[in-house]
DNA sequence: TTGTAGGCGTTATCAC
DNA sequence: GTGATAACGCCTACAA
């Protein structure tokens, strides 16, 4: 049952000890109905014996087609790039497209590496947050000649296809929401060097919608650097008044730290939401439990994966000349107030 | 600058370009040293200037080495294995290694499927979590030729490589720990169809030492498919007394559902640990924050990425004939005793 | 329905 | 130090 060591079966083995040629193999393994039935169902009698696995990478040599779909996220180790990963693989599963997966850290330089790297795979498309891109990271892109997909926010200057939504927009609106509560003295908590991420987008979305209202925005509390963690918010919540003694609501850049503020300031003897609102952004599942519930800005990441398996798999179809009707694609984002954010 | 549509440049263009031949661009890439300086600065000039990105492809056909290793986990949406997986890429990273990531979704045949289809890129070695796996799926492991690490759980017969811990005994000792602060009528709170994930070993695990303390070990409460969530917990919290009248105390197959159960309880008026202790499994972030923190068994699951990486690297590096010494390497596990147990 | 020849883009090998 | 040639394992194209 095992074969011999050191070499792996090849397509010329299974053919002979068929008494086929290796086209015949070939057919046998892909195009249904080109090889007799009885032939067929010798050949994959033997492949199963000899446990024969096709080599893909030569195959793909051949037919100009790897099978990779390359996608980067910003980490892995979080749940809304999670679920959008999950969701794009699951949905790609049926076509036999895989993943090739990579993380920037939140870094154009990562990100700029990656891309280079997975280029070499010649991925058939490539779908990638967008927080910015390095120079030649753009021209890497443009020159690959595949269909790229820019994630979560849009960019003003699309290289092809987006798929996400406006991080000021919606940042603004849940400000607005805040501000409508009666909240006046809203904080704003984001990271340190949150320059390139989309932080700084809903950063500025605060910033306007205070300012429309005629409110400061001056109360912005940066600290660490992205990710934001549970941590983090927790020692700003420890410190609040350190910050700024006037705060009447945080708003957070994420569910975590806002879960973090939460604890932070429940330790310091000052209660949410009687004292101080706070709201989050990414609606974590923990946000829905936890004690006050957290408002937060709420989307389905796993959507933004689905709609970019949809998107990849029109676009390489190979059958279908057209192009998809729109280049831009929104997710819904809504407000989501709960109970750590009250009417004043 | 940017080339002609339909054709990506290949290493003979450049080549061509350079007024050299294909060999010793390809040298020029790879080995410092075999070319003049002044030639290798003229091909380097022109790779830059035609954005010639190497077909990896090719070059593993060749080389017979694809750079790839196979990670299986059970769910990208989940801390341990983001993590996991995020610091096994980290650690992969100065090797060129990239990883080819699929979820098996705690499914045996979609383990088996994964697999193959993996087998197909021709990786250099495959980590994978053992919960079980199918005949085929074994076959096709041993025939692959290539080091295979099982993760997490230690199988009675491994294959090859293991990396993790007996859940089956920290389990058992976690449920010892409670035993000792004075509960007795445990329950174990785990999915309905576990029987091929680690929560079938921790569930015997709490079974052996209730027994061995002569306790009854039928509070066995069954919710869910795996993996479980805060909502699921959060269901068997809220009407706990449906299951058993009697519980002083709940262990959790995971920090999820332990949180969820004590958002239940907290909302059906129960106070944990005053009425009802609640542990869980694998110190999630939120369980240090939350009110009251949560008892749990704690591991590092980046420390599993990085110990498979390192040992894959051994294993691969071609001028390395030695074995590493151990087959079996084992994580630190601790109980970690917080607010939501006490003393009884 | 099956087989033969040639090529995919790269690297190993052996000349020069 | 550089180049010609032959693989690598499969598939396309064409012939039988």
């Amino acid at each position: 049952m095992q074969n011999d060591k050191k070499q792996l079966v090849t397509m010329e083995d299974v053919a002979q000890a068929a008494g086929v040629s290796r086209m015949t193999v070939s057919r046998a393994l892909r195009d249904e109905g080109l090889v007799t039935e009885e032939t067929r169902k010798r050949i994959l009698a033997v492949v199963e014996k000899m446990n024969y696995v096709p080599d893909q990478m030569a195959g793909s040599l051949s037919t100009k087609r790897s099978g990779f779909i390359a996608t980067l996220v910003p980490s892995i180790n979080n749940v809304h790039y999670g679920k959008m990963v999950q969701a794009l693989t699951d949905q790609l599963e049926s076509t036999g497209l895989q993943i090739l997966l990579g993380h920037t850290d939140y870094s154009q330089q990562r990100e700029e590496l990656l891309v280079e790297s997975l280029l070499k795979r010649r991925p058939e498309a490539i779908a990638l947050p967008f927080d910015g891109h390095s120079k030649r990271t753009v021209t890497l892109l443009k020159n690959a000649q595949i269909p790229v997909v820019q994630l979560w926010e849009v960019p003003a200057k699309p290289i092809d296809y987006t798929i996400g939504f406006s991080n000021e927009k919606v940042s603004r609106s849940m400000t607005e929401e805040l501000i409508g509560l009666g909240y006046k003295n809203i904080a704003f908590l984001c990271e340190t060097n949150d320059e390139w991420t989309r932080g700084s987008a809903r950063r500025a979305g605060f910033k306007h919608a205070m300012e429309n209202a005629g409110l400061s925005a001056h109360r912005m509390i940066r600290f660490g650097t992205p990710p934001m963690t549970i941590k983090d918010g927790h020692f700003v919540g420890s410190n609040l008044h350190q910050y700024y003694d006037d705060i009447d609501c945080v708003f957070c850049v994420s569910d975590a730290p806002a879960f973090g503020v939460i604890s932070g300031l429940k330790q310091s003897g000052i209660n949410v939401p009687d004292d101080i609102g706070v709201a989050g952004f990414g609606d974590f599942e923990v946000s829905r439990y936890t004690d006050p519930t957290i408002s937060t800005v709420k989307f389905d990441a796993a959507e933004v994966g689905r709609l970019a398996a949809d998107l990849i798999v029109k676009l390489i179809d190979p059958t279908q000349a057209k192009q998809p009707t729109s280049k831009r694609l929104k997710i819904t984002v809504t407000n989501c107030m709960r109970e750590s954010t009250r009417q004043l």
